[in-house]
DNA sequence: ATGTCC
């Protein structure tokens, strides 16, 4: 303990840990990050969260630290596991608390110019629209038969119930609902507390944006992502799966903690408590977490609706339903069944992504068709005073990451840590000067949430970029914030 | 992230 950890410099953008630093690791680890976010990684636990996931029994590869990594329950946020489907692992820790936290991204017609008239009344009626803030009611109370459906079904339930559009789905990553979900291994206590809450933003970093775009990297792409034009704008979701994650990630935790001795694994932190997946405690978190995970993407469709309604009530005609299409929705907090190639042999795996985005290149059939011929969109939320970016997979994703890549600026500073940096007002005011109109539930926590808290999202993409992970497509300013 | 301590 408190020995450094070697790092062993590969390239620009990639760091090795080596298995001889530890006895106990299956696999080396490996960092993504250039000279300077390696300073702040280092300066963290995460490091130490790599090697502790590298002794995960039956992880295959690399464990896998993407460049906005930093300390997390057991598992780093902005890590990446694959263990054998068949005779490996799943960690409720590996995927985290907030169980298919993730970002859509919808276009308008509309231009800058346009909106900057009414900016406030926007801002106040996307406030008025999305409930945000700890423990707030959604936009729906469901039934508990309607919860089971939602928990089943994903964003089509919500696409039958009036919110939003069939197209919406084929631009959802797994169009936005994973089989498996088995509702009979949610607890009555976690489906109460989903109940009560779909369609709602939620706190912490969680949020709406309206954004423009202000630099294309790659303008074919960016057209054909319908997201082309300088001055265009677009608004972001980001928010997840509310209580019933929670609720889920909680109970399975102490579920596969107490069940450690009886399956024999002596883990190096016991947060790192895992279950075999061919097993009833294993297929029983799966089945919990994909209910968490339609739920999610369910909670996404109704607030974009609600995003819609918005727009349509400030700007008429010109801001249909129709004329807002959903670009694409990603997950960052999940376990997929993937099939990849490690050392020669094609093995299906079950990769573990916290914090970290799926970054498929073109021509994966995972794809939706429009999209297939650039590869899958990656929505890469920045902070809230700077920027964000719009990415697609690149090759490299499938070959290093197991289709993997970043999935947001991450953390700098421990909440604590940032509301000692910047006070609410002083933040406030700093961000109306940039021209960024802020909306929040509660103020005192809109300084764990400053810029500053955060690592600069442009060096973290541009690190997935050179690494050939995911390629630039666009960079987005926002213009107003929205949040719990 | 989170009914920020059942």
């Amino acid at each position: 303990m408190g020995e450094k950890i070697p790092l062993e410099r590969i390239d620009a953008n990639r760091w090795r840990i080596p298995m001889r630093y530890n006895d106990d690791m299956h696999v080396p680890g490996m960092i993504y990050a250039d000279d300077e976010l390696i300073e702040s990684i280092v300066n963290d636990n995460a490091l130490q969260q790599v090697v502790n996931v590298a002794t995960l029994p039956g992880i295959v590869g690399h464990s896998l630290g993407m460049p906005d990594i930093h300390w997390g329950y057991g598992f780093p946020v902005g890590g990446v596991a694959a263990t054998d489907a068949e005779t490996g692992v799943i960690s409720p820790g590996g995927i985290g608390f907030d169980i298919n936290c993730g970002v859509r991204l919808l276009a308008t017609d509309l231009l800058y110019d346009q909106v900057k008239g009414k900016v406030s009344e926007l801002a106040d009626q996307l406030y008025n629209t999305l409930p945000s803030g700890v423990g707030t009611d959604g936009m729906r109370i469901l039934s508990a038969d309607e919860m089971r459906d939602v928990m089943v079904h994903g964003a089509q339930w919500a696409v039958d119930a009036g919110y939003g559009l069939a197209e919406d789905l084929e631009v959802t990553e797994e169009n936005g609902c994973l089989e498996g979900a088995d509702p009979s291994t949610v607890s009555k206590h976690a489906l109460e507390r989903g109940r009560k809450q779909l369609g709602s933003l939620g706190s912490g970093n969680h949020f709406c944006e309206v954004q423009v775009v202000d630099h294309i990297y790659d303008q074919e792409v960016a057209n054909v992502l319908g997201i082309g034009r300088k001055g265009q704008v677009v608004t972001t979701l980001h928010c997840g799966s509310r209580g019933i994650g929670h609720q889920v990630a909680e109970e399975f935790i102490n579920l596969a903690e107490s069940k450690q001795k009886e399956y024999g694994f002596e883990l190096v932190d016991k947060q790192l408590a895992c279950l075999p997946i061919n097993s009833v405690d294993g297929q029983a978190y799966l089945g919990a977490m994909r209910c968490a995970a339609n739920f999610a993407w369910a909670n996404r469709q109704l607030l974009m609706h609600g995003v819609r309604q918005s727009f349509a009530n400030i700007f008429g005609r010109k801001a249909r339903p129709k004329d807002l299409p959903l670009v694409y929705d990603v997950c960052h907090n999940i376990a997929k069944m993937e099939e990849y190639e490690v050392d020669g042999q094609l093995r299906k795996l079950c990769v573990h992504r916290k914090g970290a985005t799926r970054s498929f290149p073109a021509g994966h059939p995972a794809i939706p068709e429009k999209y297939r011929a650039v590869g899958q969109p990656v929505l890469i939320p920045g902070d809230m005073g700077r920027y964000s970016f719009m990415l697609v997979g690149d090759h490299g994703s499938m070959e290093q990451t197991f289709g993997s890549c970043c999935h947001g600026a991450g953390r700098r500073l421990s909440r604590t840590a940032a509301k000692k940096a910047i006070g609410n007002k002083e933040l406030l005011e700093l961000l109306e000067k940039r021209g960024i109109t802020v909306r929040v539930h509660s103020k005192n926590l809109l300084s764990e949430e400053s810029p500053q808290a955060y690592k600069d999202a442009q060096q973290v993409v541009n690190v997935v970029h050179n690494a050939g992970l995911a390629k630039l497509v666009v960079r987005l300013k926002p213009v107003v914030v929205v949040k719990g």
